[in-house]
RNA sequence: GGAGGGGUUGGGGAGCGGUCAAACCCAUCAGACUGUAAAUCUGACGCCUCAGGCUUCACAGGUUCGAAUCCUGUCCCCUCCA
């Protein structure tokens, strides 16, 4: 992997990016050459992207700091139908509107990470139902469903996992791979574009482009795609116990975004720092040398670099503060998740129970009392040991409680 | 269209008239140990007005003192044949 030329793919191989490329060395010498434009897909199935996407967005990050246009194609048309890649059954079939809705929400990502604009180097969103929409069936059979076999369709793992677990795949979403390999062809069309990236999962369709574009419009395209980001206990990373990692903020606060990184394992750390943050090489390589203890402070500066690039500066230094004041000063910091109540209420006294349930601690009554009864409750950093006690606004401490599900969660009440 | 098999608490999957809020595994949560890590150990894991009560085993009825378990109908899934 070294004699790479072109500052991208240095990059990119030094990071641990690359699980697959075809014609690496082509695509060196001709990202040395100049700019080339290169683009990722991404599905609108959700109003915000999750972690899941992130390998992708930051793929594309290092694309423009390299000097190249990155295309940021949202799959409005493609939504429509749903990848089958990954999925045991079907999904849901998608509305105009809410792809539409989704499509806004997941732009605010990229407005923060990429310079979305009209220059040489400037990334372009663009929605491939532009194209596919007004797609005419025969016309489109005509120029394209002659390149593909199903012979060779049935071979790839999308559908051959469907069909050896004889879950049913339907026509509409056979057609998906095909849909995908015309949108790459598309894009080189209309955008010159000559790359396309993606997840590992994306390997069969992207080669399908590129031979796409071969026959059919003697384009000469480029494919890479990135390993599936694993734990090192070999889970699919971003999922966790209250759902997914999103990216936006009215999905995710900052401070739980800050904390999941906070939490990585010490075996991830430098994974996640290679391929979630552009801190240099070297200090990378310092940083997840660290033992024991110390390891911490690697993690802190993660949780702050990913926080920082995707939430903004303010919101990673507020969740660092916060964070130190509540697990290292036993204190209560500002960006804890806090929720109201009325002042005449807690002037009359709530039940603990009902607090914990109200502050989003537990997910029921009988979840917090257990909570209670194994001694993981804590109001005000003491252990609470009465279900049956109430709480009223004498344990006011600086205008606030605080209470503790467990060691980790935290949350303030506060009158109103 | 015909013949079978099946739908159980987040997932997998037992149970096949009472001892069933329902084995076991996974996931999850808490406690211990730690470093807001991993591993390990312990406990919990339907809801509530919690030493008691209530509602669950696709849905609607029925048999029975008593049903997740038996019967009838409906919906859904799978396999094989046409």
């Amino acid at each position: 992997m070294t004699g790479l030329k072109s500052e991208f793919l240095q990059i990119l191989t030094e990071r641990d990016f690359i699980h697959q490329a075809t014609d690496l060395a082509a695509l060196d010498a001709k990202m040395s050459e100049g700019p080339i434009s290169a683009y990722i897909g991404f599905d609108c199935t959700a109003r915000s992207l999750h972690v899941g996407s992130l390998v992708q967005i930051m793929m594309l990050r290092w694309l423009q700091k390299s000097g190249h246009q990155p295309i940021v194609l949202m799959g409005g048309g493609t939504s429509k139908i749903g990848d089958p890649s990954g999925r045991d059954e079907s999904r849901q079939l998608m509305t105009n509107e809410i792809i539409a809705d989704n499509m806004a929400g997941i732009r605010t990502v990229f407005d923060r990470l990429l310079t979305l604009g009209d220059g040489k180097t400037d990334a372009v969103m663009v929605n491939n139902g532009e194209w596919l929409d007004a797609l005419e069936y025969i016309p489109f059979l005509r120029e394209v469903g002659t390149h593909f076999t199903i012979n060779r369709m049935l071979t790839f793992d999308s559908v051959k996992l469907r069909l050896d677990r004889e879950q049913p795949l339907t026509f509409l979403e056979f057609n998906y791979m095909i849909l995908q390999a015309y949108d790459f062809m598309e894009l080189g069309k209309r955008y010159g574009c000559a790359l396309q990236m993606g997840g590992s999962d994306q390997w069969g369709n992207i080669v399908n482009g590129i031979e796409l574009a071969r026959r059919a419009s003697s384009q000469h395209l480029f494919g890479l795609t990135t390993p599936l980001i694993t734990t090192a206990d070999g889970k699919k990373m971003g999922k966790t116990a209250s759902g997914a990692i999103w990216l936006n903020e009215d999905h995710l606060p900052a401070y739980d975004f800050w904390q999941f990184w906070r939490n990585t394992q010490d075996a991830d750390v430098g994974k996640f720092l290679r391929l979630f943050t552009e801190i240099p090489m070297n200090e990378v390589r310092r940083l997840e040398a660290l033992e024991g203890a110390e390891i911490n402070d690697a993690k802190i500066i993660l949780a702050n670099a990913v926080t920082a690039l995707i939430r903004g500066e303010e919101a990673a230094r507020l969740a660092e503060a916060t964070a130190k004041e509540t697990f290292e000063q036993g204190g209560a910091g500002a960006d804890l998740p806090t929720v109201t109540v009325p002042g005449a209420a807690l002037e009359a006294g709530i039940n603990v129970v009902d607090l914990f349930v109200e502050a989003g601690l537990g997910a029921s009554k009988g979840e917090v009392r257990r909570l209670i009864k194994q001694g993981g409750a804590k109001l005000n950093d003491e252990k609470v040991t009465d279900t049956e006690s109430t709480v009223t606004s004498s344990a006011l401490a600086g205008g606030q409680i605080k209470l503790s599900a467990g060691k980790k969660r935290h949350a303030l009440v506060r009158p109103e």
